[in-house]
DNA sequence: ATTATTCCTATCGATTTAGTAGGAATTACA
DNA sequence: TGTAATTCCTACTAAATCGATAGGAATAAT
């Protein structure tokens, strides 16, 4: 299940794209606008903020801008920062990876070949998509 | 994430199709064998059962069989009934639709149509891969 | 009868989710 | 220089979900 987090954040980065010139965007702008709990926004355009994907400008006039062309900002990226690893289980991640403490050998575990499909079809996707996708109406 | 009830029941059904003949497979062996909590995978090869992945036998010599081959059990339908919905949002949901409070229109949300693409994707794996492909050695 | 097994219901602790509360720090502008 | 508006930060919380565990009823083989 995508969080609640992943979506707004995906809604708002969208929101964001799509205004003109590249001034800062206020965080009760989009929250009024996507019907998003402002004080969560705040703390989800932190992290975006946090992990590269947004820049900020503080006090009066403040807001939220893209650091990068909305055709840079991968999906998969955002993904990540917002929702966490891509693959479904920690032992076929590619940035989150872990061993699992129950199968003694990867390589022969059938769950494990199965996600790592699944991962690769999502990457697939999601490397491919950018916010210019998103945002274009 | 997928839940441990999913990875369980995965590694169980592949146990069972790795079975000579079709005899009954107990609950405790498989347990045993998968370094899996046995009350806990009572409980999942008891729902597979209810949802017709499974047959069961009762009482002494009781155990877990396939009722179809393990070519003809998808894993789209396993990961249904273990998992739960595989689109991200109840709003992309084939099995499990349900719209979204928040979005006023659904064919103008970003997130719905990035959603439908990371569905389709990996519904191409789910549908093409079946408890066989699994279970090969 | 006895034993072994599935079947069923209920409960529980830990973790995660989806926020809320309160205010500090910073900036614009009158 | 003061005030208003904004981001930034920390802490807390209610509810849901997860990963089991507990205890025993029902059923079947011997």
């Amino acid at each position: 299940m995508l969080s609640k987090k992943t979506k707004y954040g995906l809604k708002a980065l969208t929101y964001i794209a799509r205004q003109e010139g590249n001034k800062p965007v206020q965080v009760g702008e989009i929250a009024k606008s996507e019907q998003i709990p402002q004080k969560f926004l705040e703390s989800i355009l932190l992290t975006l903020r946090k992990s590269g994907c947004l820049g900020s400008k503080k006090g009066k006039h403040g807001g939220y801008y893209l650091i990068k062309r909305p055709s840079e900002i991968i999906m998969a990226d955002v993904m990540r920062v917002l929702e966490g690893p891509i693959a479904m289980v920690p032992c076929v991640s590619l940035n989150f990876y872990e061993k699992c403490d129950d199968c003694p050998d990867e390589n022969k575990c059938t769950v494990n070949k199965l996600m790592i499909e699944v991962r690769d079809s999502t990457l697939q996707v999601l490397r491919n998509t950018t916010l210019e996708d998103l945002s274009i109406k």
